[in-house]
RNA sequence: GGGCGAUUAGCUCAGUCGGCCAGAGCGUCCGGUUCACAUCCGGAAGGUCGGAGGUUCAAGUCCUCCAUCGCCCACCA
């Protein structure tokens, strides 16, 4: 850090020369790890992981930023703090991505082969990780860079492992053959969570399903889907349908050509009576509604679409051709065949895979599931009982809703990179139903044909590159890399892995414990968990949120693992969009913060947001916040340049006497000012607390009172100094949560002047706490009576166009205030330009010709401007004016005379009003006598 | 189909137990080279707080309905 007797500091605040220095002295000071401070209870948030596959954007910028304020305000309030960073693996993301590079090569990752191309992802990420973790550090995010985690380390490798085998033995994770979301590109099925309805325009096509036993008749069915048609294997009425009561247990046929089956007509309670016909082809195989039904009914789930989306064998005439080709085809057959009876536009929507857009097929297929009832309902519970707090609240009946209606949770993955499921299978007892193919097509098929062939089966796990489960295969299930004792039932087996891969957010879902040591009984996880606050954006409440409650409450003996949950909005371009790559609006947060500076861009995205709501980012908004980071290192630059090597007390309350007006009253707004933001950043109202931090600094410091300091100083009085530098050193503590950097840069200048300062760097400052004996309500009146004599004086120069460099002489006819404004005249005079002034008690001690007098609240205030005068004008206004008052009086005489006003509202507020009417009844009569005076 | 949010100055937004004449930034207009700062200073104009009811002594704030925009959830064959 440079010391502060370096060179004088530039006129401009220049944050190129500050943060990477700043942050650089930060981390070697270690004020990034928690200290344990007199035993007080730690403050801890585990970072969300950014992805591994990219660049930070303003998302990021928003989390990091909110996170950090809390994070520097809680170790500035003397509490141990902890801020654990880390990374996501992103399985599908980044698998996505390095399937693009690779495919620009030619090459795809069958080519490679999963141990190659696992080892190519791991090359990629320990690239583009370092980066992540480079932008994290630009941003100023003071994280314990000693403890960060990517998900896929060791330690929740093992974290993984051990929830799954725990909730496998508890029966909650599964295997099952149901039908699940696929995503056709991406070759792996995924959640519905990671399915995205849209809406589109499509047709619903009236079908005649003939009878069986009697062509011409049969049963007309409404389908979105008839590329279906082909593995349809009943039909199915509500038991309540009149129409159809006689159809039930009859039969009818497969209307397409080449497909010889009969489906029987069942009845079942799930099928709407209102929707198309009231009658509903049931095709199990692909179609979850119809699953369910099948399931019921005892139906085959037939698969005519294969896994790459083009019809399979099952389709019969229909066989490879694409998804989308055989619906024409389809359609074009019934039509031909005069089956079709009628055609309606239709919009409905339609599931696309959040990752690459593809449509989804719904089709069955073995898969891991957990079953989330019990999770859920715990999850739920400790939000209802209060023991997790969401912030805004409204979320919380969000978080339930999803909570009370959950279904099972398929957590396999059909990739390559991310957890492995820690699942392995005996070639000897299930080889019969084991498929296997091997690295370069040296062979694929059975097990038990390669054994054959005269692969041994050591060979076969070795070059083992596709795997598919059977079913009927009893998995062996361990939580340590493989099972050492081999298969239990054949006794020595040679065992394979299951295949797939975790859903992402299963890991992401130990996050809070994991990253803490868990399954070990770590000390850091005995000292930081429950974490205090998870911090994260909205739209990742079910995703990640709950799922973390949930596997966290189970693995952490029921203590949910975060006491508050606090979510932000998106950040939205100017004309209100979603910032995206693709629609090139994005604002690269490392290009703003070259740009404004780093604090610029922390300052607009923490004072921009409202807990839960969208946010807009501009150019105009940053402008802004880089003014202010100026406007405070110029405020600071004349208080240092002041103190030419001063060292100063504190302000001393007991010696409160000696301070002046001004002094009090700047104290008096700081420790108010200290009180309120206090309270509001604990309610996580960041934006509000920042905003009052800058009005305070800006409106009130700068502009009134360091303006009214230099009275005295260039007097030679140096009595203001250990208020200027008091106040000066409250804002940059109470302002270094959003503005690290600038801030710090100017209290390491700032320190030397400080007497007695402990402290070494603002980071661990203490944060100013409001101080009740510092309210002054009195101070505060009576500056603001000299503030309102200023202003007054101010806009009779500008309305007359008095040039702004000349004095002139001022009256203020003063009664209640008169002590103030004589003793500060000065200050009066110096910030109105107007000398001398002449404070009297009486009007009529003020001149009455040529003037221009303005009426205050609590007296008036009287400018001879001679030639300038416009005695019409002065009339017209007074007139105004007086209306104004006569109407507000009015107002207040009608609250005032009210019965159920007195009765009703508090003695205060009715004190209040009658103070008020005083008020606004001797303003009346001072506008009226100058009226007088007019005529 | 259900739920949520937004609607306040020309623009972007604050306004969280209902209680001064509803605020800020930007923009606009007028005026400023005062030795911290033109990334600045002073002043001004500009709002029936989306609409209609209601509760209350008192409503931008609470309730009901409506309108427009946006989002989330749902087995819309």
């Amino acid at each position: 850090m440079t010391p502060a007797s370096a060179a004088p500091l530039p006129k401009a605040y220049r944050p190129h020369a500050v943060e990477g220095r700043t942050y650089a002295f930060w981390e070697q000071g270690g004020y990034f790890q928690p200290h344990d401070r007199d035993g007080a209870p730690p403050f801890t948030i585990i970072m969300p992981p950014p992805n591994v596959t990219g660049a930070l954007h303003l998302g990021h910028a928003l989390t990091t930023t909110i996170e950090d304020v809390l994070c520097r305000w809680h170790r500035m309030l003397g509490e141990p703090t902890l801020w654990v960073p880390g990374v996501d693996h992103a399985g599908i993301a980044t698998q996505n991505v390095v399937e693009a590079a690779l495919a620009k090569e030619g090459l795809s990752r069958h080519d490679l082969g999963r141990d190659a191309f696992v080892e190519r992802v791991w090359r990629w990420v320990n690239e583009t990780r370092p980066r992540i973790e480079e932008q994290l550090r630009l941003m100023g995010a003071s994280c314990d860079w000693s403890r960060t985690v990517f998900t896929l380390d060791a330690g929740p490798q093992r974290a993984v492992r051990t929830t799954f085998v725990n909730l496998f033995r508890d029966g909650k994770i599964y295997r099952g053959h149901r039908i699940i979301n696929w995503c056709p590109r991406c070759q792996t099925a995924i959640s519905d969570l990671e399915v995205d309805y849209e809406e589109e325009r499509g047709a619903l096509w009236y079908v005649r399903y003939p009878w069986a036993d009697d062509g011409d008749g049969g049963m007309v069915i409404a389908t979105t889907r008839p590329e279906t048609i082909v593995a349809d294997v009943a039909v199915a009425v509500n038991p309540e349908d009149e129409r159809w009561r006689d159809a039930v247990g009859r039969r009818v046929r497969l209307p397409l050509p080449g497909i010889e089956r009969e489906l029987p007509v069942i009845a079942d309670a799930a099928v709407q009576i209102d929707f198309g016909s009231g009658a509903l082809k049931i095709t199990p195989g692909h179609d979850p509604l119809d699953f369910e039904i099948g399931e019921r009914h005892g139906l085959e789930a037939i698969r005519a679409i294969d896994w790459d989306g083009v019809m399979s064998e099952a389709a019969g005439p229909y066989a490879g051709l694409d998804r989308d080709e055989a619906r024409r085809r389809a359609v074009a057959d019934l039509e031909a065949a005069g089956l079709i009876v009628k055609r309606e536009e239709y919009a409905h929507s339609v599931g696309h895979c959040q990752r690459c857009n593809t449509v989804v097929e719904p089709l069955v297929s073995d898969q891991w599931f957990v079953e989330m009832d019990a999770l859920a309902a715990k999850a739920a519970q400790v939000v209802r009982d209060g023991e997790v707090r969401i912030v805004p609240e409204r979320f919380t009946k969000v978080y339930l809703q999803w909570l009370e209606n959950i279904r099972p949770w398929c957590i396999s993955r059909q990739l390559w990179w991310g957890h492995r499921i820690p699942v392995w299978y005996c070639l000897r007892c299930d080889g019969e139903r084991i498929t296997v193919a091997l690295k370069n097509e040296e062979a694929a098929g059975r097990v038990s044909d390669l054994l054959r062939q005269g692969f041994d089966e050591a060979a076969i796990v070795e070059r083992a590159d596709r795997v598919q489960i059977g079913e009927g295969v009893t998995p062996i299930v361990s939580g340590e890399s493989e099972p050492e004792e081999g298969c239990g039932a054949c006794g020595a087996g040679t065992l394979i892995q299951d295949p797939d891969v975790l859903d992402t957010w299963f890991s992401s879902g130990l996050w809070p414990h994991s990253t803490l040591g868990w399954p070990e009984q770590s000390p850091d996880l005995r000292r930081f968990y429950p974490t205090s606050v998870m911090e994260t954006g909205y739209d990742i409440i079910f995703f990640w949120v709950a799922r973390m409650v949930m596997l966290s409450c189970h693995n952490m003996d029921g203590v949910p693992p975060f006491r508050s949950i606090y979510l932000h909005g998106l950040v939205r371009d100017a004309g209100g969009r979603k910032m995206s790559k693709s629609l090139g609006n994005a604002i690269d947060p490392l290009v703003a913060g070259e740009q404004y500076g780093m604090d610029a861009l922390r300052f607009t995205l923490a004072t921009g947001s409202t807990p839960g709501n969208d946010m807009r980012m501009t150019d105009e908004r940053l402008q802004g916040s880089r003014n202010f980071a100026n406007k405070l290192w110029n405020g600071a630059r004349f208080v240092l340049g002041e103190l030419d090597g001063a060292r100063v007390d504190r302000p001393d309350p007991a010696g409160a006497t000696a301070l002046l007006p001004e002094d009090r009253w700047i104290l008096s707004r700081l420790h108010r000012l200290a009180g309120g933001v206090d309270t509001l950043l604990g309610d996580f109202q960041l934006g509000e607390a920042g905003r009052q931090i800058h009005d305070f600094l800006w409106n009130e410091f700068f502009d009134w009172y360091v303006e009214a300091s230099k009275v005295r100083l260039r007097a030679g009085d140096r009595s203001p100094l250990p208020v200027l530098v008091h106040v000066l050193d409250s804002g940059l503590r109470l302002l270094h949560p959003y503005m690290p950097f600038v801030t710090e840069e100017i209290w390491q200048r700032l320190r030397p002047h400080l007497r007695d300062e402990a402290a070494a760097a603002l980071i661990v400052a203490p944060y100013p706490r409001g101080e009740a004996r510092w309210i002054d309500d009195g101070a505060e009146r009576t500056f603001g009576a000299l503030q309102e004599v200023v202003r007054a004086i101010r806009t009779v120069r500008a309305e007359k166009r008095v040039e702004a460099g000349r004095w002139v002489e001022a009256y203020v006819v003063a009664d209640h205030d008169a002590t103030i404004l004589r003793d500060r005249a000065a200050v009066v005079e110096v910030l109105a330009r107007a000398r001398p002034l002449h404070v009297v008690s009486d009007r009529s001690a003020a001149p009455h010709e040529q003037v221009v007098a303005r009426v205050l609240s609590r007296g008036e205030v009287v400018l001879p401007l001679g030639g300038l005068v416009d005695l019409a004008a002065e009339r017209t206004r007074l007139e105004k004016e007086i209306a104004e008052s006569e109407d507000r009086i009015r107002r207040i005489e009608g609250k005032l005379a009210s019965d159920g006003f007195r009765t009703k509202a508090p003695a205060e507020v009715i004190a209040r009003e009658q103070a008020r009417h005083e008020e606004v009844q001797g303003r009346l009569r001072g506008l009226q006598s100058r009226l007088a005076e007019l005529e």
